[in-house]
RNA sequence: GGGGCCGUAGCUCAGUUGGUUAGAGCAUCGGACUUUUAAUCCGUUGGUCCUGGGUUCGAGUCCCAGCGGCCCCA
């Protein structure tokens, strides 16, 4: 293209407004750092006081005193503002903002030509007094600015900052600077683990690692991702669950094991649903499914406390109450409120799945009804609430009621119609578990089964494995509850995306 | 896997029934300003309208396919 012969005079010919010039503008205000003998990328940077701290300090400071201390901030320049040869930084660190004022005479001439190669989005180290500006906001007035790193894009929007739910997910770290409130949920996320070990380990608890790497994909049901490892020339498959090495670890007497830890669905991607998520799961000998409750309890309670989470609050539609103790209601008597059906008649119950839609023919009383119960029961519970004593044939890895073989010792805790946590008095006897695979296998394509077959896991057993209870819990759920999240990509930093054309 | 919605400048968004050379704000660049608050004011630059086909005298706009995202369903 030809230059356009009717530019104004001092207006360059190039053109300046491409990705590229944007950051060639950037790129020249780089190299007038480097020659004036600076690093534009900084270095250690010794004695920074967080900006919250010093916001502490400057509200001790009367609007008008001109003998404030002296500070050092650092942190990357959100916005600026010239006026004349005065500049207004707004400044961020992790723990807030604050005003900046450079000018011209206060800085001296050399550090005038730096602050005039400052673009938004650069990191910088201040050193100046604390006070307050002719109109009221409180300030560092810069003595001596640092350079500490230089960004050479351009950042997004300064006032709507980053919109595009795809940018956002791609590029974190900018929604994680310019995103209203994502900083706080993804800490947020980190004060509820810090809650989940604390709880316990205080209650003595071990945290282990079991393989993510495995011959068998047990514990849960769903399709693992394949893998294949090349020296030992064998097929393996990421864990889809962290339980039956859990056990194996009560077998091996450590009594009381949590692991938090991530496991690989190869499923649907869904508002719910990441293909890689985060698990807690804990087994505590000689305890039952209603020791789970106390602690699942305890746990939610804790994270919420971390999460400074009110008490009541309302989400995904759902008002929900967290005050103690959580509703605890039976899983027949749940179904019979919400079908109007008599759940220990597997006619009535067939009959409200027709009536709800739900293919009957040539299926399980105990899948049917299952079925159910989900398609009814699941929406109407606010919760939090466990629900206990699930049929027992959905149920292979779980202890059956003494004296009542068709129920399993089973909660689920639900909270606005979502499943957060699953818990069982563990099945213990190896005789049993074995069958419950055979069963559990027979007839079914293995992606579909709850259970897989494995010796090895049943000859654990075989050597005794105490009684025990064992709780599982979403942890991304359980975030996106605690933090009011509506999708599962606000609480996983880099959720899965398919790869962008360059 | 099926259905719906969306994709326009680095970012945030307009773009009428298909009709002139596709616009705005921010950002950029130049200028004014030593107290600004998304600073303001004057000027300036910036486009693979997601990609590829098709219909049409004419497509950002309509149709088809693909790519990417969001939502609903399985």
């Amino acid at each position: 293209m030809p230059a356009n012969s009717s530019q104004p005079p001092g207006s360059p010919a190039e053109a300046r407004g491409t990705a590229a010039q944007l950051e060639q503008a950037r790129r020249e205000k780089l190299a007038t750092i480097a020659a004036l003998g600076l690093d534009p990328w900084g270095g250690r940077f010794d004695g920074v006081t967080p900006i919250a701290t010093v916001r502490q300090t400057g509200e001790g400071i009367a609007k008008d005193a001109d003998d404030g201390p002296t500070v050092r901030v650092a942190g990357r320049i959100m916005l600026q503002r010239t006026a004349g040869s005065l500049v207004f930084l707004s400044l961020a660190d992790r723990t807030g903002r604050i005003q900046i004022m450079l000018g011209k005479k206060q800085v001296g001439p050399e550090a005038w030509q730096v602050v005039r190669c400052l673009d938004l989005g650069d990191l910088v180290g201040i050193d100046g007094r604390l006070g307050w500006s002719k109109t009221g906001e409180m300030t560092v007035f810069a003595a001596g600015l640092t350079f500490l790193a230089k960004s050479i894009e351009t950042p997004p929007d300064k006032y709507h900052g980053l919109v595009d739910p795809e940018l956002r997910q791609r590029m974190r770290y900018l929604d994680l600077i310019h995103g209203e409130g994502v900083r706080e949920r993804f800490v947020a996320r980190c004060r509820i683990v810090e809650a989940v070990r604390r709880v316990l380990t205080a209650r003595d608890y071990l945290e282990v690692e079991g393989p993510t790497l495995q011959e068998t994909a047990g514990g849960a049901a769903a399709r693992p991702f394949t893998t294949h490892h090349n020296a030992l020339d064998m097929p393996l498959v990421l864990r889809i669950a962290l339980e039956l090495h859990l056990k194996r670890l009560l077998v091996g007497g450590l009594e009381r094991v949590f692991e938090l830890g991530r496991v690989y669905r190869n499923e649907g991607i869904s508002p719910r649903h990441n293909p890689e998520f985060t698990m807690l799961e804990a087994y505590e000998a000689y305890g039952n499914y209603e020791t789970m409750m106390d602690l699942t309890e305890a746990i939610i309670l804790e994270g919420a406390k971390a999460a400074k989470t009110p008490t009541q609050f309302s989400w995904m539609g759902h008002q929900v109450d967290l005050t103690p103790p959580f509703r605890r209601a039976k899983y027949d008597d749940l179904l019979r409120e919400v079908t109007g059906c008599d759940p220990a008649d597997p006619e009535s119950v067939a009959a409200a799945a027709t009536a709800a839609g739900i293919e009957t023919a040539g299926r399980h009383a105990d899948v049917i009804k299952s079925d159910l119960f989900e398609a009814t029961v699941e929406e109407t519970l606010s919760g939090p609430v466990f629900v206990l004593d699930y049929p027992a044939s959905v149920c292979p890895l779980t202890k059956r009621k003494a004296g009542n073989p068709a129920v399993a010792e089973r909660f689920e805790l639900y909270v606005a119609g979502m499943e957060l946590a699953n818990a069982y008095t563990e099945l213990n006897d190896p005789d049993l578990q074995e069958e419950l695979f055979r069963t559990q296998l027979a007839g079914l394509p293995a992606d579909e089964s709850m259970a897989r077959m494995d010796t090895d896991f049943i000859r654990a057993l075989r050597h005794g494995m105490p009684p025990a209870g064992g709780l599982g819990v979403g942890i991304d759920r359980l975030v996106m509850f605690l933090t009011g999240a509506e999708s599962i990509r606000d609480v996983v930093l880099f959720p899965i995306l398919r790869p962008r054309a360059e």
